[in-house]
DNA sequence: TATAATTTTTTTGCATTCATTATTCATACA
DNA sequence: TGTATGAATAATGAATGCAAAAAAATTATA
């Protein structure tokens, strides 16, 4: 990945810009798992020709959040729950190097802002407003990563984490659930305060965990209701 | 990943081919890191157009092998000390997660084809037949990894190995370090025999530590005859 | 002679076109 | 009526063509 340089004009050729807008219509939910991606109904959409679609969507493909079948096309991912079961723990062992990581090298600033993150991010539990909850959640994630200092390891898990988010974004919590989640969230600060890189690290895990049995969960509840996530 | 099914013609697509012929390239050192890739070239080595070969470049950008400038072309991907650094960690809290849910697992089968792989492996040590060591050390791995059952986790460790690959290859070991590796996979080996899970993890997350110094070492010395690896 | 400016050449990015492979629809037949 | 076969249509895969940008080469100038 290049490094954003300050001053440098980022000039994005045509497909990288397309890559990211496709991935948002992923993400976000407009395009759901298994839905079949037309080439000629995207170039009218986006404007463009399908060269640069195409490479798009090869890049998408290796991703992993699109499905390229030889002369059929693409179609948007789908998750079996056998596959977030298998995602899960690898995210969680990625989060818990992150937070050993992080536990050597944050700055007390860095310490702040997730502190703030994080009090902020209960205000939304408290008020239930879960779309503000998920955000927030992410940028505690992220600033931990960041903390931790390893562009690598960050790339990583945003690429699986950017896989998985088709199926959270859509995923109810229970209030247990989400009560343990907060709970959890609020070890996870104190050992990071604490600079307890073992315990953050198995903290995270379990929390990683945790997470892919919420999942799992709403992925069931889908099922029933003929809204598959995948 | 698209499971193969028995009877199924696999018909490879162009751009497909192309992205794993240009990866083996990369990675067996024949186009060295920082080198600029010239399409025509490429085209008419493989007598392709350039649309297929600008895809596959594409989607090699994005596995990190490549690294795309606009208007300016592809080049090998250069690794510098510090990414270097970044990724072993990484790959280690990965492997030991592998080790973790293989020592859960593997089957007997498996266990005597990882001994029977250890032991041949073993022998090229004893000889100094590094290329054959290298080869099997990295069968040991993979065979770890498939006993894991986790497919995800196989695929983002192997894409980070390939990664650091262009490296490694071509990276001499002191006879030192050399010894102290096959001692570690001694370990490992019996770890994984005990199906002993903690110590099996905190042993290969040791014993990845040290193939990045290795390799780090091994940087520095062709940094020192010009022969840069990144 | 060294440097700057300008032209030429090369290379890249994207659109378009052509060929091949799926899919759909209509027809024939049991 | 339901299935099978074949033609028509649409979609994908890859090659070519064209415009813009970068690199190289040439000329002009101090």
């Amino acid at each position: 990945m290049p490094t954003i340089m300050p001053e440098a004009i980022t000039r994005r050729s045509l497909h990288d810009e397309v890559v990211s807008r496709l991935r948002d219509l992923i993400v976000e939910g407009e395009f759901r798992p298994g839905t079949r991606i037309n080439e000629r109904m995207l170039c009218e959409r986006f404007a463009i020709s399908r060269t640069p679609l195409r490479e798009a969507l090869k890049v998408l493909a290796s991703e992993g959040l699109v499905e390229l079948t030889p002369n059929r096309g693409a179609t948007v991912a789908t998750f079996t729950l056998r596959d977030i079961e298998e995602m899960f723990p690898v995210m969680g062992a990625l989060e818990a190097l992150a937070g050993e990581l992080a536990c050597q090298r944050i700055t007390e600033a860095e310490l702040a802002e997730i502190r703030a993150l994080h009090y902020q991010m209960v205000v939304h539990f408290q008020k239930g407003e879960l779309p503000e909850y998920f955000h927030l959640n992410q940028a505690i994630h992220e600033a931990m990563l960041a903390a931790a200092r390893n562009p690598t390891l960050s790339n990583i898990f945003r690429s699986l984490s950017g896989r998985v988010s088709p199926a959270r974004f859509r995923a109810n919590m229970s209030r247990a659930r989400w009560t343990r989640a907060v709970e959890e969230h609020e070890k996870i600060l104190k050992a990071l305060e604490a600079r307890n890189g073992p315990l953050l690290s198995s903290l995270l895990k379990e929390h990683l965990s945790n997470k892919g049995e919420t999942v799992r969960e709403a992925m069931f509840a889908a099922e029933d209701t003929r809204e598959a996530v995948g």
